[in-house]
DNA sequence: AATGAATGAGGCTTCATTCAT
DNA sequence: AATGAATGAAGCCTCATTCAT
C-alpha cells in the first residue's frame, strides 16, 4: 500500500497546537463570556497549567483577538465571493444568510463571542477591525436590502434600517443556541429562515 | 411587644434612591457586562464611593438580581394580562410582541443584560427564576404558536421550535441597538417587526 | 494651657500615610534594588497586605516614581539656591557638595535608589525627568569646574570631563554607606570631602 | 586507571563557549541589573533558546557567582602582586589604583554588577567570598593609609574611615561610566585620578 | 549542543467587601 | 448616608528551570 499520507513524527507542530487551544478557548469564552472566563480554566481544559499558555500567546487577550480576526477573515472569504457573483438582491441576501449559517456551523463559538462581546471590544484600537467589519456587513447588507427595495422584490413600506436590523440580528442570534451535529443541517436551517423572513410566518390567504 | 421593626440586611435606604442606583448599575451592566463592571465603576457614576453601595445593596450579585427580579415581574405582568384575554393566536402574538418592545422600552438596560448575562447565571440557585421564566416564556409562545398552526392561522410547514427561536430572537435582540426616546415608538416598531415576522419582506405576486 | 498644636483626631489624613509609606518602600528599595523588592515586602514592612498600597498607589513603579521625584524636586530647591547666589567658582563647589551631603541626609534611601537605578530607569518615558535633571546637573557642575579653570583656581592640567565625574561620584556615592545619626555631621563630612577634593590628601611639602 | 574524567555537573560545554555566554551575560547584568535581567535575554542576546543555556550552566545565579568569582580570583592575582612588592604607602596606593583601573578595563561588566549587586548577595553563604573580599580589601587599603599617615605622607588630619571610603569609591565608581576603548587608556585615567586623590583640584598657591 | 514545550512558584494588580467613624 | 482605609481572595502574567527529543 502506498501510504495514505499521514501524520508523521511531528503531527504536533506549533500552528495546530495553537489552533487546537484557541477551539478550547473560544469554546470557554462562548460559554463563561470572556471576562468571567480565567485564564486558568482554559488551560485545565487544555489539560496544562495556566502560565503554560503563555509559550503559545501573548495574553489572555491576544487569544481572544486571534479567534475573532480569524473567523472574520474566514467570514468574509465567503461574503466576498457571494457579493462578487453579480447576483440579484434576493438571491443575494439567499446566499449570504446561508453563507452565515455556515460560518456559525464552523465558527459557534467565535460568533456566541463576537455576539456578546463585540460592542464593548470596539473600543479598543487593538479591536478596531471589529468596527470595520461591522461597517463593511452594513454596507453590503444594506445595500443588497436598497436594491431588492428599488427593484421592486422588497417591500418598501418597511423602514429599512429596522429591516436591516431585523435580518441581521435574525440569523446571527441563531449562534446562541444552534448545535452543531444537530438535527437540521445549516443548509436546511438556513432554508427555513429564508423562508420565514422573505414570506413571513402566517398562512396566505 | 407589637412588632420589633424587622431589620432587613440592608434595605434602610429610601426605596427611590435605591431605584435611581439600580438604574445607574443597569446602564453599567448593560454596557460593559455584569462581569467587567466594577462596584467601582457604578459609584463613581452615582457620585459616591464603592463602599457606600453596601449602605444600600447587600452585594454587587444583589443589584444584579434586583434589576433583572424587577424586569420580569412587569414584564409577567404584561404577558399574564395578555395570556388572560382568551385572544385568538395571531392576535396573542401581535400583544405579546406589542407589549415586549413596551418592556425594552421601559426596561432596555435590564433586558440587554438578560440577553447577555442570564445563560450562564441560571445556573445559579439563587437565579433559579430565570430557569423558570424562561420555560414559563417558552410555552406560552410555543403554545400560542402551535394553536396557530393548528387553527390554520401560521404555516404549518415550519420547524416550530425553529420558529418559536425565530420569533422570540428577533424580538429582544432588538433590546442591543434599541434607544429609548427614537424615532419609532415602540408601538410602531413592534407593528413593523410584526409585518416582517407574519408577512415577510418579499414583495407578493 | 492654650494647647500646643498636636494631632486631633484624623493625624494620619491621606498625604502623611502616603509619605510613611513612601518612606518605607524607600527603604526597602535602597536596600534591596526595585527589582529585588516585592510589594509584599514593602506591605509586611507596613504592617498592611500587598493588595492594600494600591489603595494609595497605582503601582509599585509610581512608588518609585514619587519617591525620586520628590527627591530632585527638593534637591534642585536646594541647588538653584546656590546658583544664583553669585558665588565664586571654588564657593559654588563647596556650596554644592556641602548641599549634597545634606540631601543625602535627609533622602539617604531615594539617593541610594536613584544611584542605582537611574541609568536604566532613564529609557522610560515616565522617568524621562531623570535625563533631564542628570543634563541640568552636569551643566551646573561642568560649567563651575570650567569657570574655575579659567578663574585660575582650579587645575588646567586635568581632563575636565573626568574631574567633573571624579568630583560627582565622589560625592554621591556616600550614600551607599551613610547612616544618617551617625557619628559626623553631613556638614562636617562636607568639609572632609571638599578637603580632600581640593587639596588632595597626601601631605605637601 | 589514571584519574577517571570527573563528571562536574554541568561545564561539558567548551571552556571557550562558556567564556563567551558568561561576557554576554555579564554584559546585560551590568546594564539592566541581576534581578531584571531574565535567563531568556541572555539567551536573545546569544542567539539561542532559555532553556538550552542550562546546558552550559546550573542556574541563572551559578553565571552570577563564575562572573563575580572569576573577576575576584583576577583583582586579587594582581592586587596580592603589588602588596608582595614591598612598595612605599604613597607607591602602594598608586599601584593598588593602577590595577584598579586595569581590572575596570578588563572586566567593566564584572566591576559594575560587583558594584551594584554585592551588598545584598553578601548575605547568601554561596557567595560569603564576597565578604571575605571586601575585608581583605579593607585590610589593604585602610594598612596602606595608616602606614602612610604614620609615615607622614599622608595628612594626619583627615578621618582615615572617610578617606579610604573616598579613595575605595572614587576608583570604582569608575566602571559605571567607563568604556573600554575610550580615548584615556587606564594607566592614564589611573595617572589622573591619583594627581587628584593626592594632590587636589584646586591650584596651590 | 540546542529546541520546544511545559512546570510551578511567585509577582503585581484588581476588586468585592467590611468596618470604624 | 457616606467616607476612608483596609482585607483577602483571586486573576493575569513572568520567569527560572526541567526534560524528552
Amino acid at each position: 500500500m502506498p501510504a495514505a499520507k499521514k501524520k508523521t513524527t511531528t503531527a504536533n507542530a506549533s500552528p495546530e497546537r495553537r489552533r487546537e487551544l484557541l477551539d478550547i478557548a473560544a469554546e470557554v469564552f462562548a460559554a463563561q463570556g470572556y471576562n468571567a472566563t480565567t485564564v486558568r480554566r482554559i488551560a485545565d481544559e487544555a489539560g496544562m497549567l495556566a502560565g503554560s499558555l503563555y509559550y503559545h500567546f501573548d495574553s489572555k487577550e491576544s487569544m481572544l483577538d486571534e479567534i475573532l480576526s480569524t473567523f472574520l477573515t474566514e467570514l468574509w472569504d465567503g461574503y466576498d465571493a457571494v457579493l462578487a457573483a453579480g447576483l440579484g438582491p434576493r438571491e443575494t441576501i439567499e446566499a449570504l444568510v446561508t453563507e452565515s449559517f455556515r460560518e456559525i456551523d464552523r465558527h459557534r463559538a467565535a460568533v456566541a463571542i463576537y455576539q456578546k462581546e463585540s460592542k464593548h471590544l470596539a473600543d479598543q484600537p487593538r479591536f478596531g477591525y471589529l468596527t470595520d467589519s461591522r461597517q463593511k456587513f452594513e454596507k453590503a447588507w444594506l445595500g443588497t436590502l436598497e436594491r431588492g427595495v428599488a427593484d421592486g422584490v422588497f417591500r418598501a413600506d418597511l423602514d429599512i434600517r429596522l429591516t436591516y436590523r431585523f435580518v441581521r440580528d435574525t440569523v446571527w442570534v441563531a449562534a446562541s443556541w444552534y448545535r452543531p451535529g444537530g438535527q437540521h443541517s445549516p443548509e436546511e436551517i438556513a432554508r427555513q429562515y429564508l423562508s420565514m423572513v422573505l414570506d413571513g410566518i402566517a398562512v396566505r390567504e
